[in-house]
DNA sequence: TTGTATGCGTTATCAT
DNA sequence: ATGATAACGCATACAA
């Protein structure tokens, strides 16, 4: 392996001048710079990251930290958010490192080691909690990162968000529209943002409707299919049983529709469902699922470019972004007791109404 | 943020000292270690890795670069395999870096840079082609890299693999001893060498029972929920349909199902279905699918530990592990025409015989 | 048991 | 336009 002295070396010139040459920096001549870049070539000269980092005092590494592993588990969405990142890192040379993906290890440790030896100049967090220990340690810190999902302050620091309360209320909204007066929902861990973001949409749109909320057709396992089963399971056994059914994820809903099968409902006829993400398979189901569809991979790379700048020194304030979720009407919405088709208003001015 | 210097200062003690009783070397005093210890704890001290990471020339890190995404994407497989990897590297205190999980860049690119500029110390491939360019650029670099899946040569670098061909060869001849004389594969690209592996099991099976291979019965799109309907809907448009199904992954084997029955046969009676990876999904399905499961997890771990040891020098030859697969005999793999009851041998005599 | 001095491979500062 | 030298923050060979 070649370095730096030994190529300036061979060059007659030296490491200074090179290490211009190589960056591209303005003050060497273009004979000299050409020379260089032919011989580093030739020679298979690639600087040493380590070095380079150590001198830079940047990792060139942007660390991604989950709350928990398992609203992930057969969900594309994991993937998809990880590819999204790594492209836009790759393209600015950084890498990206995982840390804390596992249940034994706290994510604020993870958190903490990946800060305080500099592992990393920024850091991207998903699925945050309520007072999340990983945003308040950071923010403390003053370490550069941006969530996907924001809090109930909002303004601390950099996020992107997909307006699940927005979804929600219009969803919620409009199913009452259409006469749905027993609106269930399979929600999970109230602890993350994203989940009380959505509950909360749900919640104000029968506030705003006049329907008094029952707790029983609220549930909280739905981060898996067994989940949305078993919730609907609970539901239907109700002495109301809703009509409709919103779901925290596409595989909730996929677990509910399988469950609505086994107790001779049709899903999409008898009781309405809906999921959330659009995961391929949610096309593919019978009745195909109605979801609404954020753009992840996009989220990703978006997630990464404000990492990247808020490691630049940019300032968080500016990094706040939320975006509107797509719905994707398929069969699953429908339901016989239905005064028409299901119209969503997802404009700025009706989710405002309820506020 | 203080520095080693700094410390040792404060503490009036050589940088020297300071690092070798915080690093556990024996020849420090107690006291002085304690005292040194004390310190760092209330000043805040963490070395700075990078720092450490050109002292020492190892980057403690270890790199993740798959071949393609696509067979990731809504498949649990790989949220499990990355949280084994990043829990045993966590605990060895090496970071796990992710690369090349996009489609615009190829993943020998990715590789090239990890290892060129020294980002890490091992590489983890996973789903490896035949004549992969990763795996021919890391055999020629010399570098350190383990694989999950072997290739055909097996011999040349370390691996990890589940025993896909013996897996399939016993549920072929399983298949063919309940009377199936029509067998169908919905595969994929068999550029795969895991592919290539269970296909190879598969054709065994059929050879050693003397059944002519009947090339329509396999098929190559089965890399998601979509293709294996597809595959299905094909396979069921033959002059001579088959009366089993094995599918590469376990979202194929679920469209699968979704055609069969969309084309009014049940599935686990009219027609078997075997499913790979037991996703959690599979349970859930109707009927329930019968599919091999592989611990996925320990496999990530497992896997981080040969990157750590080949990092640290150890030699490759001593880490090729064949692990088998078990068969979780649920109900699609039943058949009406069934001579009796499923019976798989996989035993490695019984995968011997056919060799 | 502790300290001195050197090196890791870059980039950056300051001359020339 | 180019070069000598320092600095990044640590670990380690060698000395004491």
């Amino acid at each position: 392996m070649v370095d730096l002295k030994e190529l300036a070396r061979r060059l007659g010139l030296s490491m200074t001048t090179v290490s211009r040459a190589l960056n591209g920096y303005p003050d060497v001549s273009a004979k000299t710079r050409e020379r260089v870049v032919r011989m580093a070539r030739e020679l298979g000269y690639t600087p040493n990251a380590l070095a380079r980092r150590l001198t830079v005092g940047r990792s060139e590494t942007v660390g991604f930290v989950p709350q928990a592993m398992e609203p992930y588990f057969g969900n594309p969405y994991f993937a998809d958010l990880l590819a999204g990142m790594g492209e836009a890192l790759y393209r600015a040379g950084f890498d990206l490192v995982l840390a804390g993906l596992h249940d034994d290890v706290d994510p604020l440790a993870a958190c903490r080691r990946l800060v305080a030896e500099r592992r990393v100049d920024a850091i991207v967090l998903d699925r945050t909690y309520e007072d999340d220990p990983r945003v308040e340690y950071l923010l403390l810190r003053g370490f550069p990162f941006v969530t996907l999902g924001r809090d109930r302050w909002a303004q601390r620091h950099a996020w992107l968000d997909s307006d699940g309360r927005r979804a929600t209320l219009a969803l919620t909204r409009a199913l009452i529209a259409a006469g749905h007066r027993r609106i269930a929902f399979i929600a999970a861990d109230m602890r993350f943002n994203f989940v009380a973001d959505r509950v909360e949409g749900y919640r104000e749109a029968l506030a705003w409707a006049g329907i008094a909320p029952d707790p029983l057709l609220l549930r909280h396992e739905g981060f898996s299919e067994r989940g949305g089963a078993a919730a609907t399971s609970a539901l239907l056994a109700l002495a109301a049983p809703p009509t409709a059914i919103l779901c925290i994820e596409d595989l909730t809903a996929i677990g509910a529709m399988r469950a609505l099968r086994a107790a001779g409902l049709e899903p999409g006829r008898d009781v309405a469902v809906v999921g959330y993400n659009d995961i391929p398979l949610a096309a593919a189901t019978e009745p195909p699922l109605s979801t609404f569809r954020m753009p992840v991979r996009e989220a990703g790379r978006r997630l990464a470019e404000v990492a990247l700048a808020l490691a630049a020194g940019a300032d968080a304030a500016a990094f706040r972004e939320l975006w509107m979720p797509r719905f994707i009407a398929r069969g699953s919405h429908h339901w016989r007791g239905a005064r028409g088709p299901l119209n969503l208003d997802l404009s700025p001015e009706a989710a405002g109404v309820a506020r």
